[in-house]
DNA sequence: TGGAACGTTGACGTTTGCGTCAACCTAAAT
DNA sequence: ATTTAGGTTGACGCAAACGTCAACGTTCCA
């Protein structure tokens, strides 16, 4: 028949994104119930539409970068809505232009937190250069062009001890 | 007499490192507890050097970046100990190169973020000077209020509930 | 016909990172 | 002598962000 399967179209069962986005279905069912996600249905089961999976990185990101479920739920939210009160928007403007802030001096810490750990790197390099070489790994700095990529194989999240 | 009162030798209390560092006792203290900290004593009370104010000074910008206090123990743990088990150095380099690679993603996910909130502000900007432009608060830079995270009311300014 | 594989909803448990008392000491100022 | 301003050690409390069962419903498929 003529239905084009796009990938607009697409949907997503729960454990498709965990494991695209490698993280569990308690998470997902734990965001919706914080009201970050909200999946349809078909009957019980959800389903994902492609921009539920498009907020689901917007979350996913906004942890790495430290902020709180809650904290991403209001931007996700003062995203939706650009029209509305707009005493609420200017609201949001101040919000916004506060987080960019604090994000700018996030990025200067790592900064900082690079640049320490580099140098404690090399001089970890030399000293056991000169101690033990034979503990040397050789592989002297990071695989370039690679971005680490987890290479999702299992679903069982592996934890690191 | 000649003992000059320079820097190095200066000593601070634990108030004077809260204000200083906009943190609580408490927080502190635990710190301590956690063996990040171990300030020397006079009598009970506890008297922070400059090395322990730097040490502060590292964990406060680990946890910016987002990083647990045992991380941060374990890298402060590492850094004094040069040398000892050269096994332990060669684990050390590689948990300082993992950690490089995250912060390294880290740095590009705020990036991404702080553009997406920019551009987002310049859409609220433009949304509010056509709909209410005597919202626009003509600060295009931020104002209020030293970034500092949650609670610490303990002497700090009192917040919003 | 039954058992994998996948999904669901509770509900309780856990770790982290402190906040918040309470009860107490102690040196300096009034 | 007593308040005051700092400090101390427990001990309990708490919110965030899930993990971890338990008990149960589908659907496919040999």
């Amino acid at each position: 028949m003529g239905i084009e399967l796009r990938r607009p179209e697409r949907t997503f069962s729960i454990r498709q994104l965990c494991l695209e986005f490698k993280c569990t279905p308690r998470a997902l069912r734990f965001y919706e119930d914080k009201g970050l996600l909200a999946p349809a249905r078909q009957g019980l089961n959800r389903v994902y539409s492609y921009k539920d999976r498009a907020r689901l990185q917007l979350i996913l990101r906004g942890k790495r970068v430290g902020l709180s479920l809650a904290e991403i739920r209001e931007i996700l939210q003062l995203y939706g809505k650009e029209d509305g009160a707009a005493a609420q928007n200017a609201k949001a403007l101040a919000k916004f232009r506060a987080r960019i802030v604090v994000f700018e001096q996030q990025r200067e810490d790592i900064d900082h937190a690079i640049a320490e750990l580099t140098s404690a790197c090399a001089r970890l390099e030399e000293l056991l250069a000169e101690t033990h070489p034979e503990l040397l790994t050789a592989e002297p700095a990071v695989a370039p062009g690679v971005h680490a990529r987890p290479g999702a194989r299992d679903l069982a999240v592996a934890k690191h001890h």
